[in-house]
DNA sequence: CATGAATGAGGGTTCATTCAT
DNA sequence: GATGAATGAACCCTCATTCAT
């Protein structure tokens, strides 16, 4: 029983994510039991309300994201590897809705305001940022309100208004821009 | 009965302002209603559909937005010229919901895509673009997709996070920064 | 309009009535709108809550059976009108469901305590006490915690064991006996 | 595993209890699950329905009541007696709650009837009653429907409106009051 | 024309019961 | 035998939209 429902668990999960990266944080539970071929019930067992589902989904891929900054850490270029992940948060947002709700830190939980994407998060780009300061290759003066608040209004563009890959380099390139120390 | 008519499209159309303002897209009619002192039908009768009514309001605001980039047009220094009308049109996205979505084009007209903006507004900028690059003071590479793509986002970060006017400006600076001619 | 709405509130009204009375306080919001022939959102419309409309329907019989006291109260026979209202409200709450959750101030508003049967029931019966006492029928030393106590087990006896007429009568005597002046 | 079985049997039995009598009729099967410490399947092994399971209780308990009754019969005092037991029964009906619907014999099974307390139980009042009539202490015209009626009455009313002791000595006086011969 | 009452699909959530493990 | 995960009907309630008045 352990397994099986460990399995419905993931296939929730994995449904939720599709629906929500397709229709953003509009889903519906039935929705998401249906894409999973689940019923209703067995959603709610694993998951006590509608804002927990989401709030998982949610947390996991930031969680994700933030871990692949591991090896971004260690980058021998530490300016290109700041600017690499941000690329990369904003290419996900594109991809997948409800991503830039969370890097917003809003939607969810209001409470969480500008820096409540998750710690690990916070800390992966504040490491980022210090390495590439460090090197040289960022403003000094960059702080991290100003960073954030640039990265999740990156994230909210390129989800609504569905940039392609093209559009989203050049756009990130004039932000970029905008940050490297002179 | 004309005149009563048009008084009362008037009446809803500036009660949905209003509400919109407030409380961004999720609007209710009945809302919009009570705030205008009107039957529901009577906003049916002008509008045929809720999408139709926030529709004209995102519009009407652009079109007043745009309309203020006149004297913007002909004033003495080009560059501050397009760099405040950008941040008015950012400002503006703090204080009142739903412009962000204007702007972005997305949302209530997901065909819109990224110049959705009505086409006085998207003037408007490309125009005081055109000076600012002309005078010397914006990177002659900047083009229209991506200006926009930036606007955009930053009004839509500004909606979400409620940047305050300091955040506002120090965010701006950066993004400016990089549209900077060198 | 004001006509229409009137009818469909009676309508609701009564269907809740009719239904209530047959099938308990377990009620659902759909039966009764079946049962009126109306969509739901007419209920809600009329009745901002399923409390609310249950209530509704306690209230007005609570109030139609405290008013139906009027008579009584000036009636040749104190004792006898005092014995006949109270052979009354157990008699209605024998046919019609839920009466006896009302009488018992219990189920739809827990504050409501032993007394929380309407002032104006509980000031009838009062009134009808008194006058029996004065006259000598009752004994003096009745009170009213009691009495009622007494009389929403009555109610609530009726309610769930279908007493029938006879039964009724019979097991009411018992009851009278004990509170008759010897 | 017949051990077992039968253990099981008796943890869901009185957990059932417990929870029963805290909760009233409403309680659900995963609170009694829960409470006894045992799955979900194990209660549905002994009792194929939610409904078998409260009778189950129901009819243990009224059976325990019964049961309590043996001394009475043989008191000293027939009348005293008598009265004794019924005030036990309303005392453990504003104690525990479903014990009251169990002497109604109602709500469970509506089939039951007014009688429809256990043969044992029903056998105890008969038996307790013919005591303390033949001793002359209650009337002699009292008969067992009416009786019941009035048991389950106060049950009934001690339950729903949680009479307190004094509540439910002052209460049953008058209702004793009423059977007493003359 | 204006009104707002009516509609009913759809939303989140609960829970008795079944059955794979 | 025991477990508890899965099911899905049912519940209360909201709201865009229609249409009788």
């Amino acid at each position: 029983m352990r397994a099986d429902a460990e399995r419905n668990r993931v296939r929730v999960l994995e449904a939720a994510e599709e629906v929500l990266a397709r229709d953003g944080l509009a889903v519906s539970m039935r929705a998401v039991a249906e894409r999973a071929g689940v019923g209703l019930g067995t959603i709610y067992r694993h998951f006590p309300t509608r804002e927990a589902l989401l709030q998982a989904i949610v947390v996991e891929r930031v969680r994700r994201l933030a871990e692949s900054a591991g090896p971004l850490l260690v980058a021998a270029d530490p300016v290109e590897a700041f600017f690499a992940f941000l690329t990369r948060v904003v290419d996900v947002s594109a991809r997948k809705k409800a991503l830039a709700d969370a890097v917003s830190g809003a939607g969810l939980d209001p409470k969480e305001g500008l820096g409540g994407i998750g710690g690990d998060m916070r800390a992966a780009i504040e490491a980022l940022l210090l390495r590439a300061q460090t090197a040289g290759g960022v403003r000094a003066d960059l702080r991290m309100p100003e960073l954030l608040a640039l990265l999740s209004a990156a994230c909210l563009g390129a989800e609504r208004n569905q940039w392609d890959d093209a559009l989203r380099d050049r756009t990130l390139d004039l932000i970029f821009d905008g940050l490297r120390a002179r």
